[in-house]
DNA sequence: ATAACATATCGTAATATTGCAATATGACAA
DNA sequence: TTGTCATATTGCAATATTACGATATGTTAT
């Protein structure tokens, strides 16, 4: 106990909702919407802007980076973020796929 | 330390993440997709369904009517489930505007 | 070489999550 | 009223997550 049983789902909802769980964290849905408004990739900014100390927002980094939702290239002492293109891309796949299959349902809920 | 700093994030990030987190779940997103697939709500077809132990699935369902993602009416011995349509919108909106706000930018990550 | 900077890793404490057995609750049927 | 069914709640053990201080690593500047 105290494990997710990932064995008994699909691969592909265990993928999605690895997705989700990363993006499920204020501090790394902030570190996602920064790069999404500054095009160009960020560096220790996150670090100054965001209220935690460097290892919490380096450790996040990471979680971010496993699942493959952001990559990091090292640039100088720095390191340069930016935002996964196949993963937006899945993102935007299965999240539209949810909401058209919602949207073709809903004549029917009657609770 | 241990638990999530909410207090320094915007309400709005805290409540997206809360969203995200609650569908971060294989068991939860496989419910959901139920919800998506009967369009007929469902009771303890997802106790059959899905194999995890009952009160477990019904923990699972709590996380995700607490976020307000479902909401259960009860229907004489068993209890209809179904989307709750706000927080269905809600997510078309914020993700809508953060693959919105990508394709937007991207002609710049140089990483 | 040394200092300064940016980032990562390690170790650890506090807390949260997951899962289940046991049990409670509440509705219907006999 | 008693039994049965569907669901919720409680209590608990195993594990995961969050956060941070201390420290390591690697790069640039002096």
């Amino acid at each position: 106990m105290g494990a997710t049983k990932n064995e008994i789902f699909h691969d592909q909802i265990n993928e999605e909702a690895a997705i989700f769980k990363a993006l499920g964290h204020p501090a790394r849905l902030a570190i996602v919407k920064t790069l999404l408004t500054y095009k160009t990739c960020v560096g220790n900014y996150l670090t100054n802007e965001i209220p935690l100390a460097q290892p919490t927002i380096s450790q996040h980094l990471k979680v971010l980076k496993n699942v493959g939702i952001i990559q990091g290239t090292i640039e100088g002492k720095s390191v340069c973020y930016c935002l996964n293109h196949n993963l937006i891309e899945r993102l935007r796949v299965f999240v539209g796929d949810m909401l058209l299959q919602y949207d073709l349902q809903q004549t029917k809920c009657d609770c």
